[in-house]
DNA sequence: GCCAACGTTGGC
DNA sequence: GCCAACGTTGGC
């Protein structure tokens, strides 16, 4: 089993949506190095930090899900009315992919990015690394359990 | 709203 | 293949 954190602003998706809809297609990445995370690696039963960022209030980790569906073609891309199309994607020769998530737990707080930063023990989490911009990527398993601990606090 | 750090695009 | 210009992400 592996574990991720995936990113969403909370005012386009929130871990409350989420927990509202129990299930949900991640869709809409249209990062290659993310599409390869969703195609290939990313599978049932993987857990997944839900990361809440560009948040007005809270920016951090708002809760877990787990992945129930493995990587398949985003067929949003093929709608033109979608949030991102795109026209090179088709069923045929599929693109973009996505996931589905189900909603797990919702922290009781937010565990704040600001947090996070203080302890030794994340230090090496690539969410706190500088310039990382992708929305999806690994989690180790000790940095996981190490949050899932503080949000039991 | 600002801006640093990327990723992508396209001319050459 | 290089690289400038542009677009996006996301913290602050």
């Amino acid at each position: 089993m592996k574990y991720w954190l995936f990113k969403s602003e909370p005012d386009c998706f929130s871990i409350d949506d989420l927990e509202r809809e129990r299930t949900e297609p991640w869709d809409g990445t249209r990062n290659y190095q993310v599409r390869n995370m969703m195609r290939d690696e990313i599978s049932v039963g993987d857990q997944v930090l839900f990361y809440h960022s560009n948040a007005k209030k809270e920016t951090g980790i708002a809760g877990i899900a787990q992945v129930v569906k493995g990587g398949y073609p985003d067929h949003t891309a093929e709608d033109p009315h979608s949030d991102h199309p795109d026209p090179k994607h088709t069923s045929e020769k599929p693109i973009w992919y996505m996931v589905d998530v189900q909603f797990f737990r919702k922290f009781d707080e937010v565990i704040r990015l600001s947090e996070m930063k203080t302890y030794e023990q994340l230090l090496g989490m690539r969410l706190l690394q500088k310039g990382n911009r992708l929305s999806v990527f690994e989690v180790d398993r000790e940095h996981f359990d190490f949050i899932v601990e503080l949000s039991n606090n």
